[in-house]
RNA sequence: GGGAGCAUAGCUCAGCUGGGAGAGCACUUGCCUUACAAGCAAGGGGUCACAGGUUCGAGCCCUGUUGUUCCCACCA
């Protein structure tokens, strides 16, 4: 017997935390280049450094880190590339916020302080992320976190933004962008999110100034009225033909506006006439292009309406002086335009409708479009090869219904507004010469103006899109623009694990990023995951405060529990909600392996080997059906099938080994017959070190423990232990008969059940084996006695008398019988025959049907109708028994 | 307006290329059986949303319907 001890229940506090210092001291996490192994590697998606990490971060962390530890186990040289993302705005939203409470902004800091603020939030919070992920277990190269505002990532950034302007892909431009007042900045398309909020349509009426006419036109932005430099008609429009050339005057004030034809009014909506506001409407704004209308700006970039002071100077037309409403927030300036235009009797009616708002992916404030001077990245020669890239399976999408998703964005997608108008992120290389207005955008922080001399360059203000850093991790993180030993060998990538939720924000961006400057596609494999909601189904939140804090589920259940709890039953692409029943089950599952292991350590006498040992029945089975699951799960992992991997884990450990092999294998142990003893003590021991393998990578910390503790395993680790194989060949005969046995002694469990027997009745078992099934029940009475309570075995003939009173039933191996005195109450026992006589019969009308359709005998595949046909006779073998039996009873 | 997902046991969800419906939790009954009561054994519980179709055979494939969630889209 070892010596080996083990509390009575699993408690990963006490170990948890000194196995992850044991593995990141041992350097196991950094891979070892081998040029001669083709490596596996997987880039973190860095976490913001906002906060800190959610429950959608432990799942992707968990996948990540099954993967990983997968391929680790594998032999594949495996990095894990961690690191955090500085999240240009949501982050300087938190420093701002963080200020204020001290009565601080930004402006009374300036940049330079400011900055500082925010690295010290970095700090804090990068840190407070890493720790996290340590205790998660992720097995990441630590060697190698990144952060997307480094040295090496912001060289990167500094280089793809100059060749990319250099190449005409980044250009500077006065256009409609979404911004947000709030944040005051612009933002992409892709930061815009569309909420449905209550509004109204708002019908004005505009007087023609040639007609006189009233015409009625619809908004539901009142405010920017004062915006309007043109009305649009179709040009088809009969009701308005006479119009054509005519001009309409501006309301409030006294403007005259064109009368312009363009398809965009649409005859068949509302009065088929369109206010225009080229500075302020998307689709205005292509009317203004195309009509070569004035775009007058009305807003300020902070939301409130212009006044003279916002114009450049007295002659600047591209700002409105509002006037009265000049200095007016836009939602008082809607007001107070809807009162006055009412007292003109300029307001025909007010019509309520829902409509979906474009809103600030971060503050959610109501997105105003504004006519600015940002950057932006031409989109289209970048889209079009990295739609090509996954159309031809460069990079692949599981499940690839995302792929649709991912054309139907990049098909078409528009220019991509990269400037942000905020302090913390990597500010736009580009500088303005005050004297020439030469721009000048360079690898190096230009000193002279080149083309005037002049020393006072002045450096663009804004900052870049934070996907713009995002966009190059998977080759910056490796050392891009430099030719380093890590990116040849490591890019591209394997594997990328993220939620469905930033395939635009991100995937996108990296797979086209990838092609343009490393002229490969990042990854091979993009595995898209669902979102984590709450036990309600509703999606996490701050706001709604059904967080849970996997740090704290962490401390209650062991981080083997949470991340097996996230990986259990989940399927490729779809939500799942955390339940704290669910990290029970898996609390309970390690508690389980734990005392498998623990019994199986306490009955091992030191190393034994499957060398020249005698095999029995359940020796057979078990290691049948211990290769059904290696194959099975390591399936399952080369197809990022995690939730079916961890499903078969979870039954092969509880109910085939613990039910069952453990069970069967205790008669053997506890016997005196030493060479059954070392037969059953190296199954148990060769199956428990394949089992903690296969499910190391979905609880590294338990199975890493108990592994070490295996005989001859004291200086090994679990974490880099060979990943199992195959035993041998499978036995499926054995196999058969074993479940044969299997299937009588849970029949004779549930008839003693049913009748109330206690299980300290030991009972005498007369087995009348079926054809062929004689062998079969050599040596197994052990079995019947400790998992059936029986006292005896006994096999009898075809033609025995059953004296006694017994009950009996049939199974695939045979007829048994159990004398139980009076225990028996007879009419129970014809009943119960009867309706097992029901059942059979309906088995075999089914089988019959089948049988005599001559379409299934002459399409099914043959071995289906063989073991149909098999099975029919076994049936009617079985009921043939049953009728004797009835018969007997009278 | 376009697209996608989901609809299976009381609840939460699996179900691989179509070949007799599964798990966890909950429920009922009996067990401290020398690994585990975070456990063991037994049990009840499903017209696989609806209607058609393909097929020898459909939870799975096709069409449509309903409900639900999400994504995209410039509806004034």
């Amino acid at each position: 017997m070892s010596e080996f001890t083990m509390e009575k229940t699993y408690n990963p506090q006490q170990i948890e935390g000194t196995t992850y210092e044991k593995w990141e001291s041992s350097g196991a996490f950094t891979p070892k280049i081998d040029r001669s192994k083709k490596p596996f590697t997987i880039v973190m998606p860095p976490p913001n450094v906002t906060g800190q990490l959610h429950m959608g971060h432990a799942m992707d962390a968990t996948l990540q880190d099954a993967l990983i530890r997968y391929h680790r186990m594998k032999g594949d040289p495996t990095l894990w590339l961690p690191g955090t993302d500085h999240a240009a705005i949501a982050t300087e939203v938190k420093v701002v916020d963080k200020l204020r409470e001290q009565g601080l902004t930004k402006e009374m800091l300036g940049r330079e302080k400011f900055l500082e603020h925010a690295w010290a939030w970095k700090k804090e919070y990068g840190g407070r992320i890493t720790r996290q992920l340590r205790r998660m277990g992720a097995s990441c190269d630590w060697s190698r976190e990144r952060f997307t505002m480094d040295e090496g990532c912001s060289k990167a950034v500094r280089e793809v933004f100059v060749r990319l302007y250099e190449k005409g892909l980044i250009y500077q431009g006065n256009r409609l962008v979404n911004w947000c007042p709030c944040c005051n900045t612009a933002l992409s398309d892709a930061e815009v999110e569309y909420e449905e909020k209550d509004g109204n349509f708002w019908h004005i009426l505009y007087p023609v100034k040639e007609t006189g006419e009233m015409l009625e036109l619809a908004t539901t932005r009142p405010e920017t009225m004062l915006g309007d430099t043109a009305v649009a008609i179709n040009p088809e429009d009969p009701r308005y033909a006479h119009l054509h050339g005519c001009h309409a005057v501006l309301p409030l004030i006294n403007k005259e506006i064109p009368i312009v034809c363009d398809e965009h009014a649409d005859m068949e909506k509302g009065t088929g006439v369109v206010k225009i506001t080229p500075a302020h409407d998307p689709n205005d704004y292509e009317v203004g292009l195309r009509h070569d209308l004035p775009m007058v700006r009305v807003f300020t970039y902070d939301g409130r309406m212009t006044g003279a002071a916002d114009k450049a100077d007295e002659n600047d037309d591209t700002v409105l002086d509002c006037g009265k409403y000049a200095g007016m927030s836009t939602l008082d300036a809607r007001k107070a335009i809807v009162k006055d235009l009412t007292e003109l009797n300029l307001l025909k009616s007010i019509e309520p409708l829902k409509h979906e708002v474009g809103t600030c992916y971060r503050c959610h404030t109501v997105i105003e479009p504004m006519i600015s001077k940002q950057w932006f990245v031409k989109m289209e020669p970048l889209a079009k090869p990295a739609i090509e890239a996954v159309k031809n399976g460069e990079t692949k999408f599981v499940p690839d219904r995302f792929a649709k998703i991912y054309y139907n964005w990049m098909e078409n997608i528009r220019d991509w507004c990269i400037s942000r108008k905020l302090w913390w992120g990597h500010r736009i290389p580009a500088w303005y010469c005050p004297d020439c207005g030469k721009t000048i955008v360079s690898r190096e922080d230009p000193t002279v103006c080149p083309d005037c001399g002049c020393k006072e360059l002045e450096q663009d203000e804004h900052v870049l899109d934070t996907w713009f850093s995002s966009a190059l991790w998977p080759f910056s993180t490796l050392g891009w623009p430099d030719n380093t030993e890590d990116l040849q060998y490591f890019y591209p990538t394997n594997t990328l694990v993220t939620g469905y939720d930033i395939i635009f924000f991100w995937v996108a961006r990296m797979i086209f990023s990838g092609i343009e400057h490393m002229g490969k596609t990042p990854f091979d494999t993009v595995v898209i995951h669902g979102l984590v909601r709450d036990a309600l189904g509703r999606k996490m939140s701050k706001s709604l405060g059904n967080g849970v804090d996997p740090l704290e589920v962490i401390d209650q259940y062991g981080a083997d529990a949470l991340r097996f709890s996230l990986v259990m039953g989940i399927s490729a692409g779809n939500d799942t909600r955390y339940s704290t029943e669910k990290v029970e089950m898996a609390r309970n599952f390690a508690n389980k392996v734990w005392n498998a292991s623990r019994f199986v350590l306490m009955n091992l006498d030191g190393e034994e080997t499957l060398d020249g040992k005698e095999l029995l029945l359940p020796d057979r089975w078990i290691l049948t059906k211990y290769n059904e699951a290696v194959r099975q799960i390591s399936k399952n992992m080369e197809e990022a099938e995690f939730g079916l991997a961890a499903q078969k884990i979870y039954d092969f450990t509880w109910s085939e080994f613990c039910d069952w092999y453990i069970e069967l294998a205790k008669g053997g142990l506890l016997g005196d017959d030493m060479n059954r003893k070392a037969a059953v003590r190296a199954v148990l021991q060769t199956v428990l070190s394949g089992l903690l393998r296969l499910l190391h990578p979905f609880m590294p910390f338990l199975t890493e423990e108990v592994y070490r503790n295996l005989p001859g395993k004291a200086n090994a680790s679990c974490m880099l232990a060979d990943w199992p194989r195959e035993i041998g060949a499978d036995y499926p005969a054995e196999s058969a008969r074993m479940e044969g046995i299997m299937d009588m002694i849970r029949t004779i469990r549930n008839l003693r059940s049913g009748m109330n027997v206690q299980p300290s009745h030991k009972a005498h078992l007369m087995v009348r084996p079926a054809d062929g099934w004689q062998d079969a029940f050599d040596g197994t009475e052990v079995y019947f006695s400790r998992l059936a309570s029986v006292s005896q075995l006994q096999l009898i003939d075809r033609d025995a008398d059953i004296a006694e009173k017994t009950v009996s039933a049939v199974c695939t191996a045979g007829e048994f019988f159990i004398p139980l005195g009076e225990l028996v109450d007879f009419e129970k026992e014809r009943a119960r025959l009867n309706k097992e006589k029901k059942n059979l019969e309906n088995e075999i009308a089914r089988a019959e049907g089948k049988l005599n359709n001559p379409g299934f005998v002459s399409k099914a595949p043959a071995n289906l109708v063989a073991a149909e046909k098999e099975k029919l006779e076994k049936n009617k073998e079985m009921l043939a028994s049953l009728d004797a039996r009835i018969a007997e009873l009278g």
